[in-house]
DNA sequence: ATGTGCATGTAACTGGTTACATGATTCG
DNA sequence: CGAATCATGTAACCAGTTACATGCACAT
């Protein structure tokens, strides 16, 4: 199951941003979100790690365990950061997958508020517009098409309908929800 | 935007069940499904007809026209007609994206209502499933998890409903209509 | 004439996959 | 002692992409 497009790297460094990592407890990691993202192999995880290393955008330093094989912990670095936020403050394109909106959730919640509110709302008008192509379809699509191809509008519609929903209910709930973090301070 | 694993050649094979196209034809056809599966560039299109060719799952033929260029014309053959049936019945991986869904299902309508209903049983299992796991999660994550995982659940369960409910919708109106040919003998 | 659509292709690249290879540690 | 899990990697392959290249026909 790949994952999108170019995007293993980036999933990497968002991981990274939680905690330094091995390639293996990112592939766990990765393994309890493979529902939504899916899971990459060996063959593609540790040559991208490789790869981020030598981008400087992760660094890589050899933990000796005592009765345990070493292994290798990989931190993100500050070009790592940045380009995680540049990539993620980049729209998705306009055709993203669901999984590929999913992963971007997901690393925007690990850079900031802000960013995650951002993809919601970036997605809300993407399905918006996707629902009003797919409503001009079926309307012309009446007569002339298959079945199968109205059968999936409706299913498309569908979904898009469903998407739209959860969107406006988790925004709702997001911009209810105090600021959180930096106001603290007191108590 | 690329199709599924594998599955242009299929694709492909589909279009060609309902009539003679060239790279150019599969195109056009294949562009205005787009927002469903995705356009293939020429870079993939024309190579995997070659392919196909080698193979004997399809023919071509130079069809030249009076005052335009002429093109390829390309036919199923039966065996590239049985080789479409066999992918078809063979069922889809059990994390099978919803391209890849949709993509059966047009390529089982080509086939035979049958296998149209087949795709519908199968994809209602898998979702099903789906969304028993999803549940579970739910349950245990709702402690130890952060919130965006959270979201992602709920994402992840609201278009496993919305697809549920289109499953039920849509099968109960393919069995409520009457089964054309073959069936009607004796009830 | 110039751009748009029809029509076909190739070459270099990319981002993954599968299969293979190795080895330590832990648990039953 | 053997199996599962932890841990890391490589090589061959695959199905796509982008960019490039060509050329005809038709309309503005």
């Amino acid at each position: 199951m790949p994952l999108q497009r170019a995007s293993l790297r980036h999933f990497i460094l968002g991981l990274l941003t939680q905690r330094p990592m091995s390639g293996y407890d990112i592939k766990r990691r990765l393994k309890s979100l493979s529902w939504l993202v899916g899971e990459p192999s060996f063959g593609s995880l540790y040559p991208a790690l490789k790869a981020l290393e030598k981008d400087g955008l992760v660094t890589m330093e050899l933990e000796n365990r005592e009765n345990k094989p070493s292994r290798k912990l990989y931190n993100i670095t500050e070009a790592g950061i940045q380009t995680l936020d540049e990539w993620i403050s980049q729209p998705a394109g306009p055709n993203a997958s669901l999984k590929a909106f999913v992963m971007r959730l997901i690393l925007a919640d690990n850079l900031s508020r802000s960013a995650l509110i951002a993809q919601l709302y970036q997605r809300r008008a993407q399905i918006a517009a996707h629902r009003a192509a797919l409503e001009d379809d079926t309307r012309w699509a009446d007569d002339g098409a298959d079945s199968v191809q109205r059968m999936a509008l409706e299913y498309g519609l569908a979904l898009a309908n469903a998407e739209l929903v959860w969107l406006d209910d988790a925004l709702d709930r997001l911009l209810a929800q105090p600021q959180a973090v930096e106001v603290v301070q007191g108590d």
